[in-house]
Formats: C-alpha cells, sequence, structure tokens
DNA sequence: ACGATATATCGTACATTTACGATGTACGAG
DNA sequence: CTCGTACATCGTAAATGTACGATATATCGT
C-alpha cells in the first residue's frame, strides 16, 4: 500500500493565459533532476524527501530547492507524517501540461494507424 | 494555403534518456515569448520572422534568440526563402513532448467520463 | 556594384537558476 | 529538556538565461 496518499487537492490556481501557465509548468519540467524526481515519486511507492536525496546524485539542500520548485508548480505535494514528509506527484496537474500541449498543438485527425 | 512548407524532417536525434529528453524539450517551452511563438506558427499561416518579431513586443534579437532555442529543440524548423525564412512548428516533436508525458504519468484506465 | 531588407550573431548587462555547505526549525525519542 | 533526525532555508559562487543595441551576413532589386 502507498506509504501516505497525499490530500485531496490543494487550490488548482487558475492561471488566465494558457501560454503563461503552460510556460510556467514546462519550465518545473525543464531539469532532468525533476523529471527524475517526478518518476520516482510516480513508479516508487516510496515518497519521503530522504528517499528522493538517496535516489539521486544531488546534495540535500539541492534536492529540497528542487522539490520546492516543482510544488510550487503544483506538480507535487507534500505532507507531513511526523518527522518525515511524504511527497505525491499530482497526475492531474500533470495531465494539465498534456491538455495545454493538445490546445496548443491538436494531434491530426486520424493519426492512430 | 500555407507559405510555404517545411522540408519534411530533420534528424530526430534520439536522446537516449527520456527524462533528459523531456527536460530538454520542456525547458525550450518554458518561456512565455517561446509558447507565444508556436502557437503564432501553429495558429496563423503566416510564418516569417519578421510577422514573429512584430507581434510580439521584444527586440528583433531578442526574438531571434528565442527561435534559436526552439530551433536546437527541434521544436520548429526554418527554411529561407529568399530574404524570408519561414519557420514551422514541428508537429511531432510536440507530440513527442505529449508521449514522455504519457509515459511518465500515464492517464489511468476510465478517465474518459 | 550598391543600397535596402531580413535575419543571425556579438557584446554586454542584469536576473535567474543551480549547486553546495551551513544553519534553522520542527518533531519524536529518551 | 536535550539530542538526534528530517527537512527547509540562507548565503554564496558559478553557470545559464533574458534582453537590448550594434554589427555581421546574405539576398534581392536596381
Amino acid at each position: 500500500m502507498s506509504p501516505r496518499s497525499c490530500p485531496p487537492a490543494p487550490p488548482p490556481a487558475p492561471d488566465a493565459d494558457p501560454d503563461e501557465e503552460l510556460a510556467v509548468l514546462a519550465a518545473a519540467l525543464g531539469h532532468p533532476a525533476r523529471v527524475r524526481i517526478l518518476r520516482f515519486l510516480l513508479e516508487r511507492r516510496e515518497c519521503f524527501a530522504g528517499a528522493i536525496v538517496d535516489h539521486l546524485p544531488l546534495a540535500q539542500s539541492t534536492v529540497s530547492q528542487h522539490l520546492k520548485v516543482l510544488r510550487e508548480a503544483g506538480l507535487i505535494r507534500g505532507e507531513v507524517d511526523g518527522l518525515h514528509i511524504c511527497y505525491c506527484a499530482d497526475g492531474e496537474r500533470l495531465r494539465r501540461v498534456g491538455e495545454l500541449l493538445e490546445m496548443l498543438a491538436p494531434v491530426p485527425a486520424g493519426s492512430d494507424r
């Protein structure tokens, strides 16, 4: 079972300008360490920040900074669990990226051969 | 009709690491001016660099830099047409972003209510 | 060949990002 | 209350990004 499921959902923070919204989300995804963090959270059952630090070749403070970037973009959420913090990837927010992308460049009709 | 359709396709430049590939593409999308350039190219029939410059509140040299970032990420291609250069958004490459995103976080089964 | 036009590149200034170690904060154990 | 653990934040240095004006390059028209 998952270590702790994160709270239902924080404010979705609607952005007036879709270009700006996409740019902000894409920028948060624009560093390999952050993509790796997301993949780690999505693939593993673990979620504690320490596990992420152990998984990356980066200092704890650096990982914490990357977590902050992801948090501020709404791509992850953290829930305090005693001494630990359990981070979860926010699948909805990630799907929002795909949605914005699809709005930008709709896939051409009948491209499912 | 479109001003000039761009050449078929340059080398797809496969990236060994999908996390790295996604990060590079996302970083290229991580600035509102670049998203606006892509939208402009996708929505309008125009494609000349000058039209993009007119469309953005940025200096010509700055727009040229953004075009370079998009070009290096493979998100646009430019074809010289006399004095002008016609830029096209590369739909395939944009769809590749969605693909990488989908590989990262598959949409949960039966989420199409 | 010359001048005008379209775009790229250079040089530069300033802001932001990335990385680290050090330090702060909050919690639980004892 | 004190100590250790887990994480965040601070301070800072180096790298990268963003923006501009100036300049280079290439093409077209004459």
